[in-house]
DNA sequence: TTTTAACACGAAAACGTTTGCGTTGCCCAA
DNA sequence: TTGGGCAACGCAAACGTTTTCGTGTTAAAA
């Protein structure tokens, strides 16, 4: 086994000093030709890497991004991710994750550990129960010490930082739009419980489309749905729900669903109840996943680019970070990024 | 802006020296009580945190876990590095994601990256392209060099060390074996091509089901699709494919997917032909995800369990680095665990 | 021959910790 | 009075880098 290999060791080896090692490595004009080829030939050999703790240590920072979000077994999330990492690593970053769990307490403890040194700037969702809390003590505290976050898709505006958002709003008007315009009369709209600031706002966008097309909502119509981490039994009543919700609105013809679960879902009841897709009963859902795409019939969503979401969020933390490195303690100016979201039709929708 | 405070701060502070704080802060018993609590106030007051980075570097370790894996936009991927990050974090230890995007040059890159003191061991799954030009020696040269590997479900026997694995042979068999218990006499297997480790095996699996129930295999029913990263274009392919696979035979009766993707295109395709699932044609997959749960009909699946098998490959690595502490260089031997499969019925196979 | 400048290299500090050991100052016993 | 012993603390090294500032040698200029 042979260990790494350290500037100290090819010191001696080379009966030089380390400051020569170095320097040659780095290629100093301070180093003779002879040297110089001596010291790389010799690190090429034993494959000298410098080592990057030392490196964070010297230079105060570490080159990597800490991510905190929810959960990971989520579509939605793992594109933000892939989004993320592909900016980080071209720009010479890595990636920590840590997974809140939903849960206030998990979400600060691994805030807590990647605070320490570990990272340069973190990039986070928040978790529903800090969301209902609404205890933001830790993220003040981050931002406090120096250490810059980017909050996307569930934020709150209070915390000063730079901000992704996609426009729950707008998107969701968009397509209850669609679904007005393809006829539907009776749209009923399945979401989240208002704590959660996406479910609230996509209610919000259902309302002002109906409000456009002068059509008078119904508190019927309006399904809220207490979303806790879904186990089977969640499912079924998911499900009871929903099926509660078509037995006492027949007239419904148009569903828009804040997520992928809730629109396969609803499909799948309305069938049960004899209900065709998209003859009798158009859906959208919000967000597009796997099941949008490969379920059938497929659904037509609101795609909100996750991906570029992430590369977005990258883009605003390491630039903060790099601009820190000029003077420090400039304006603060905080940037909230918009992102289009993109109505994506396919079999859930008449033509 | 309260930047975080030093060991070195809190000593000029209190007018006493960098030891003496460290010291105290550890309740070492060298530090007389008066000292020690005046120290601890301080430093609570202050919020002092040790720096990660420093201590890595000091016990040159930085309880950090790197994972490779080929994509995170998967369920049985982000399943795994839940299971990871769980039992992770329960032992003090982070986690730091690369993704290679099956790709080999990436693969490489990000472990080079990551090895030059960044973490501790890695947890990866192998890239396809790696996996076809079986070119391995960046694993062994990180092996080479003390850093532990925990491979799981994508691995290569040919390199020393733990590994977590599915039994994907047996998974398979116990699928088909089903299909056959349940009547099917003309069943085809829809796999990747065998470079794919896992592919191989599974189809391997369906050869040996069908063997032992002296039903002799037909070329002909088994389709071994070329998967790159799946564009729409892909999803074209691979509908024809299956759609030529079906009509040119009809008898088919039951069909067994190594992944879900592959098992919901068949039934579309199957549908799409007057096929009724699953009356006249029951369909298995291989990865349990929230395809398989949610589509209609919804499958009938082989779970890997990948929360466990992320569990279990963190537990191993963790193991080994903390093994390690004692003695240096002992026996190497290295385990291979194999995480039973589980067959998760739906209604895409008969009761 | 003496001064000077270029050249090639080394010493040391710094980043933030931990820890073994040395060093005080004091009290008490001989 | 002297020595031993103990309590309480500081020094310094170490982890692996980079970089500033010397310093010594040599050759060219005066």
């Amino acid at each position: 086994m042979r260990r790494k290999v350290t500037l100290k060791q090819i010191a001696k080896e080379l009966d030089v000093s380390i400051s020569t090692v170095s320097k040659a490595l780095r290629n100093s004009i301070e180093i003779s030709e002879d040297t110089r080829q001596k010291v790389q030939a010799f690190a090429k050999l034993y494959n000298y890497r410098p080592n990057n703790i030392a490196l964070s240590l010297k230079n105060r920072k570490t080159k990597t991004i800490g991510i905190i979000i929810p959960e990971i077994v989520h579509h939605f999330f793992s594109k933000v991710i892939t989004g993320i990492e592909l900016v980080a690593n071209n720009r010479g970053y890595n990636v920590i994750v840590g997974l809140s769990n939903e849960s206030f307490d998990k979400e600060v403890i691994n805030m807590q550990m990647l605070a320490n040194g570990s990272i340069d700037g973190f990039i986070l969702s928040i978790a529903k129960e800090t969301l209902q809390q609404q205890d933001y003590h830790h993220f003040i505290e981050t931002i406090d010490q120096g250490m810059p976050i980017v909050m996307f898709d569930r934020v709150v505006n209070e915390i000063p930082c730079d901000k992704v958002i996609v426009d729950d709003v707008k998107g969701a008007k968009q397509a209850v739009g669609k679904l007005i315009a393809n006829g539907c009369k009776n749209i009923a709209i399945i979401t989240t419980r208002d704590y959660v600031s996406v479910g609230k706002l996509r209610t919000q966008g259902y309302l002002e489309a109906l409000e456009d097309h002068k059509i008078h909502p119904k508190g019927s119509l309006i399904l809220k749905i207490e979303d806790k981490l879904l186990s089977d039994d969640d499912l079924d009543k998911l499900e009871k729900e929903i099926e509660m919700l078509f037995k006492s609105n027949k007239s419904i013809d148009g569903v828009f669903a804040v997520n992928e679960l809730y629109a396969v879902t609803a499909i799948k009841v309305a069938r049960k109840l004899g209900l065709e897709i998209p003859k009798s009963l158009q859906v959208i859902s919000f967000t597009d996943g796997v099941l949008s795409k490969h379920s059938t019939p497929s659904l037509t969503t609101v795609s909100q680019h996750g991906q570029k979401i992430g590369e977005k969020a990258a883009d605003l933390l390491i630039n903060r970070l790099e601009l820190d490195e000029g003077d420090e303690e400039e304006e603060e100016i905080y940037e909230t990024v918009v992102i289009e979201t993109e109505l994506i039709e396919r079999e859930s929708t008449k033509k």
